[in-house]
RNA sequence: GCGAGCGUAGCCAAGAGGUUAAGGCAGCGGGUUGUGGUCCCGCCAUUCGUGGGUUCGAGUCCCAUCGUUCGCCCCA
């Protein structure tokens, strides 16, 4: 023992499970791509004092689960927990605002100090997008769409759509005003966590667990009964705009969003199978945000999307699809073995996954390990072909085998090519 | 931060106080010193996450610790 372990929380993704993360990335990149939207990199640590004013302090985000560490400098780092505040800051700095609606996504490791659990780390990864700049319906309606896009382009079945709308801050400070007024009665009855939230954050009572919770909750304000005239109508917008490209979603009003700086627009993409942490993608419109962080009125909506939790579906979906090679080099003696390296070479140039083998060993257990290799094709190079300067090629499938003169390699390529395809069907 | 389960080789896994720590997969070597996918043989844990304790004796019991899994809280 005493070997070094991967921090608690933190995970290595293996090459096998890499396929998938390509897999998401590619399909990403083109569904953001035709939408117009543009990547942005913005640094994984943050000066403490941006999470702490955008995600707002009373948040279990901020509260309990963040990376702060001093630097050499005495500052208060943070490892980002999520993107938004991120990208807002950037936003500000650069004066990117200047040149109209930004549609912006980003992806990467965030962190969040928490005990691990299935689809939980303390390290995972985001898919971040957001809109800034706009207040238009429309703009929340592009970016649900984007998402529910995103998942369908993966093939992801079973998914469903909360939606919700938070209202102004002023309408929630209202409801948050009524809901405390309605709880305190039955304070003594509430589950130790609700009675807690009570002081803290009560609308997060609205989706306790407990029994007797849910019971008292039954007869509860309803948020959507504290929206002022001008939120309802949004979102109506909202909910009509989703109708009209076909987007299934049900309200939830219940649906109370973590971080303090959501308005309006609520929603969360939930999966059954996922264990105890269903959501895979929330989001929201934060109008507020930008204007708190220091720069113009800025209203804007966007939403994270969990990597891992995501690869988790897909991995039932679809099984790891195996790393291909094309033709694998057996060879065997000084002579033939730097040849076989320079033709390994000429074929990688002419565009084919050759691995070579290295181990020096008998031509019968490099064959066996050309044949484990999935390749297709297998060249061999031994004494005599190294004599004659020639290779020959073993079509693993059929046993078939011919002899080529290693000049010629760079001339057959697009046959080769051909026939590789071909035994692959 | 709280609760519960688990921790034997790279992986899966038997073993439930007495002893040579089964077996399978993978890997490596050989049968076959230039031809694979089958088959046969061999090798692969002085040791059971770590530390301490109980006992004549512990992988098997107890305590602690670390890790891990699932759940709570919360969220992606």
């Amino acid at each position: 023992m005493g070997a070094i372990q991967a921090i608690r929380g933190t995970r290595d993704i293996l090459p096998e499970e890499v396929v998938y993360w390509q897999q998401v990335e590619a399909i990403a990149r083109t569904v953001l791509g035709r939408a117009a939207y543009h990547e942005i990199r913005v640094p994984i640590f943050e000066a403490t004092e941006l999470f702490e004013r955008g995600i707002g302090e009373a948040t279990d985000v901020v509260g309990k689960e963040m990376y702060t560490f001093t630097d050499r400098g005495d500052r208060s780092i943070t490892l980002r927990p999520e993107f938004t505040a991120g990208i807002v800051r950037s936003l500000i700095e650069h004066s990117l605002y200047a040149g109209g609606v930004q549609r912006l996504w980003a992806t990467g490791p965030v962190f969040r100090y928490e005990r691990p659990q299935a689809g939980r780390q303390r390290q995972f990864h985001q898919l971040d997008v957001e809109i800034l700049g706009s207040a238009d319906p429309r703009a929340d309606v592009e970016v649900i769409a984007l998402a529910t896009d995103f998942l369908q382009a993966l093939g992801l079945k079973n998914l469903r759509m909360d939606l919700n709308s938070v209202g102004t801050l002023g309408d929630r400070q209202r409801y948050r005003d009524a809901l405390v007024e309605y709880f305190t009665p039955y304070k003594a009855e509430l589950d130790a966590d609700s009675q807690d939230r009570l002081g803290r954050n009560p609308l997060r009572i609205l989706d306790s667990k407990d029994a007797r919770t849910q019971e008292i909750v039954a007869d509860a304000p309803s948020l959507l009964a504290y929206l002022s005239d001008d939120s309802q109508r949004r979102f109506a917008q909202v909910q009509q705009g989703l109708t009209g490209v076909g987007i299934a979603y049900q309200i939830n009003s219940r649906l109370v969003r973590g971080l303090d700086y959501y308005t309006h627009t609520a929603f969360e993409i939930q999966s059954d199978d996922l264990g105890a942490q269903a959501t895979v993608c929330g989001g929201g419109r934060y109008d507020g945000l930008v204007a708190q962080l220091g720069g113009p009125d800025t209203p804007a909506i966007g939403w994270g999307l969990g990597l891992e939790r995501l690869i988790l579906l897909l991995k039932e979906l679809q099984p790891a699809a195996a790393a291909t090679v094309d033709i694998y080099v057996v060879s065997r003696g000084d002579r033939a073995e730097a040849q076989a390296t320079q033709v390994a070479q000429t074929l990688r140039h002419s565009g084919f996954a050759v691995e070579i083998d290295l181990s020096g060993s008998a031509f019968g257990k490099q064959f066996k390990r050309a044949d484990r290799s999935g390749a297709a094709a297998c060249l061999i190079l031994g004494d005599a072909e190294a004599e004659a300067g020639t290779v020959q090629i073993k079509w693993l499938a059929s046993g078939d085998q011919e002899q080529v003169n290693q000049d010629q390699l760079g001339a057959i390529a697009p046959d080769l090519r051909q026939r590789i395809a071909h035994s692959r069907t």
